[in-house]
DNA sequence: TTGGGTTAATTGTCTGACAAATATACTGAA
DNA sequence: TTCAGTATATTTGTCAGACAATTAACCCAA
């Protein structure tokens, strides 16, 4: 049980001196306290809860899965109102950091965020600067040869087993192209674990998300299909020969051939 | 002037059906009606309106810089009440769409988003990975070259202009830390931009600030910031002889020495 | 046992009110 | 006249309380 006291959010509202210097065109003659201070910028409450939540995830101190307090305990518990709970929860929801749902047994529980957070973001800002999509196109074709080129070094046997497997069902599913598109995208995603760098493969799932979202609208002939099975055969030879240069090489011809075809249409 | 009736948000609440169909493993025996539905969500007022009035923003109906409609005006034209507002504009202004000020002149203004919600995405994804800090280093190191490269086919006489004129501004803030990170960066940032290509240019960019956000806390001797004029003189010149591979190249050694710095501490 | 209604817990939305911030207009004194 | 201070109005920030919608679990009767 957690009174009102050991409140989660302990100084709230800002009695907390908000001094604000302005510096305005105030350069004075007398530059002896010439202590130029930032504009501070006082936080609003529902931040500092969100914060406050945001910390307990992200330090692991609650998992994903487990559930939050309910909106009523946090609104007891933080001393504010549950308007500034509501508020905080839709911040860290577009964050994708919890989800909501009503009802008993529904309640607040935190997810485990995916890439999909940072794919939004990046297909706003281009949206917004109005990136052509052969740009994402390039993007991916100089990123994913990055990533076979580490990942021939770094694979485990474990990886390369998985990927063996994906090629498996990738040959199974010729013919059913919503079906091939989406183990083609669990090749390419067993590829980018498999080079064991976080940033590259948070980089390269979101590019390539962007790509299949598009993707998925366009049909492949069942001869496209084949082609594409041969260039994941030779990317894994290529692996498996822990050949990074040549697996490279062979991610960067399989797209160009893929972005062919996705221009055709 | 808008009347209630012309009102942004037309059809609220959800009545608009929202029919997915699910593909699941559901291959039934009797396939006559096996029209399979997803679970459909019904979304929230506030999402709806978030969508409203992002789409007003990336559709360039309301420019960067210009206001939105106060929360009162939005109430009344929405038909929505005030909390359901405030829960949307949390969600654009987390997605840097807006930013809001209170007071007579204050309100709700539209941004230009930056990458900085790329950049705060990506950090809370690689903090919940527990990802290490020499990943972002390595990325760092396979994604600039790239640029380079780019940028050395691709950079306008003007671009070049840029940086030549950034190089003479690092020369002179040798001696000066921040001022030296600060143009560093923004010999960096050109190059991104030369290479136009804007995934490549808003991941780099986020790469690096996640790096000079830690970079900044350590000191830099002056023999090394003369070390990094010298590296960027050499990239210049490479970019300027429009010879990719050599900058590529320059840039990797370049970013490799400041790598080695950093650890240094 | 089963079907259906009831109940309770939780989020979703609305309303009205007041506090805080702040640009503008006004007012009074030097 | 000029300037400092005050009043005012506008907009966001926060709070409190109420009711609607959703839904899991329980209970009860057929």
């Amino acid at each position: 049980m957690i009174t009102a006291n050991d409140a989660l959010l302990p100084n709230y509202p800002g009695i907390a001196a908000k001094e604000k210097s302005k510096e305005k065109a105030s350069m004075v003659k007398k530059d002896k306290q010439a202590v130029r201070l930032q504009t501070l910028r006082v936080p609003r409450a529902s931040e500092l809860v969100a914060e406050k939540l945001r910390s307990l995830i992200v330090t692991g101190q609650v998992l994903p899965g487990a559930g939050l307090p309910s909106e009523k305990e946090l609104v007891s518990q933080l001393g504010v109102s549950r308007t500034t709970v509501r508020e905080a929860l839709r911040i860290l929801e577009s964050e994708g950091l919890i989800s909501t749902k009503p009802g008993p047994k529904g309640g607040i529980v935190v997810l485990r965020p995916g890439h999909d957070s940072l794919t939004r973001s990046l297909s706003l800002l281009l949206q917004l600067e109005e990136a052509p999509f052969s740009a994402i196109l390039e993007a991916r074709r100089l990123l994913e040869p990055l990533c076979a080129n580490l990942a021939a070094t770094r694979a485990t046997p474990e990886e390369l087993f998985e990927l063996r497997a994906s090629l498996e069902a990738l040959r199974v599913s010729v013919g059913n192209t919503p079906q091939y598109v989406q183990e083609q995208l669990r090749f390419h995603l067993g590829v980018f674990a498999a080079a064991h760098n976080a940033v590259l493969r948070l980089y390269t799932t979101s590019v390539g998300d962007l790509i299949t979202a598009r993707a998925t609208l366009i049909g492949l002939t069942e001869a496209e299909q084949l082609i594409g099975v041969k260039a994941v055969e030779g990317i894994l030879a290529a692996l498996t020969a822990k050949n990074g240069n040549l697996a490279a090489r062979r991610v960067e011809t399989h797209l160009r051939a893929f972005d062919a075809v996705l221009q055709r249409q």
